[in-house]
DNA sequence: ACATGAATGGACTGACCGGTCCATACGTAC
DNA sequence: GTACGTATGGACCGGTCAGTCCATTCATGT
């Protein structure tokens, strides 16, 4: 990336990246072409290897991070703050929200990563990583839980963690085959008194 | 469907469905060529026209089928006795056992689902019909235990039934990016104990 | 105005892939 | 043994895709 970018650069290239994410998130990465990308952005060819250099596999990149911190962000007020039961009930309704708002079903980092992890272990390994990242914050929260007093002393927030966000992946891929958000609510539901079986 | 098939015929149908089903599952439908398939199971381009003269949307067909019976039939003895705390229990070590065992992490089922849905609806649907199929067994489990009085009464066992199978889907994505079989056993675990919080 | 480098357009290429086609080998019924 | 249908081999075709290349336009600093 040695190039300089001109702000009118930057501007195409944030707008083929978040053209380039919606296109992705509907029909696949592989479902995707670059010609797709460049109808769809109306640009060029070149545009597409200019902004990024390594071709498809950059922009899918670009696009995983985007769309990850896109997810992370729509959460991030509660994410930091899942410390009781009010906040753990809000973040479930934000959540809930959110994917039923999407004009997609499902999750853009799931699908993302179930496809990408055979076929590309790089762009998977990054996805994961922002996957942590995302359990991390709720284990976060389950942890000064517990040291609060809210939760039972032997509870494991690593493991609870696990469990709701399983909860809420599984969900999320329901949301896929059923075209409703209803399955997201029950398993988040679930988790959700999952949770309330560990406290104190 | 009008050519006949000899033993020999049906045992190289039989072959190529198989060899090919580990194949897809281990790089995807899109990152599966005929030519893979046709290296991994000593056949001809010729055969596989000659077998499922659909193409590759045959074979594909073929073998989400496949392996939709498969992953049933595992846990067949067990889907069908879900009266008892005992038999959750046993389901679960079950589940935990055949996905361990596995050559590969996840569900064949669940990745063919969220790569198909936003490219094939027809496949999609075949396969969202197994996952339903699939749920159905949990749910007149949890039914019958409702009316024997080991649930609530006000418990939904359709509802409890999409908890536990998005913890199931969720817990199978999460071994797949940690290469452990250690969430679904997290994941399992939470839903159980989501489905003891609504005992009588 | 002119020079420089970024931004854009689009034709072109080589590889791959699904699918077709024809030729050959095999097996079985008569 | 011969005739017929199945089983198999593999060359070939047309389309698509990622990626290359060169020409042209635009913006900016001097």
């Amino acid at each position: 990336m040695s190039t300089q970018l001109t702000a009118k650069g930057a501007a195409t290239r944030a707008r083929i990246v978040e053209t380039a994410a919606d296109l992705i998130l509907a029909r696949g990465v592989g479902g995707t072409s670059l010609d797709d990308i460049r109808a769809g952005t109306a640009t060029s060819k070149s545009q597409l290897f200019h902004y990024f250099p390594g071709g498809k596999n950059d922009l899918v990149a670009a696009i995983a991070a985007f769309q990850a911190e896109r997810v992370l962000a729509a959460q991030q007020p509660f994410l930091d703050t899942l410390d009781s039961w009010e906040a753990w009930a809000g973040w479930r309704d934000s959540v809930v929200a959110h994917y039923g708002s999407q004009p997609h079903w499902g999750c853009p980092i799931g699908a993302m990563t179930s496809e990408l992890i055979n076929t590309d272990p790089t762009h998977a390994a990054a996805v994961t990583a922002y996957m942590d990242r995302w359990r991390g914050y709720l284990r976060d929260g389950l942890e000064r839980m517990r040291d609060a007093g809210l939760l039972r002393a032997d509870a494991d927030p690593e493991r609870l963690a696990i469990s709701v966000f399983a909860s809420l992946h599984g969900g999320l891929l329901l949301t896929q085959t059923t075209a409703s958000i209803a399955p997201l609510e029950a398993a988040l539901d679930g988790a959700l008194a999952m949770l309330h079986a560990a406290a104190a």
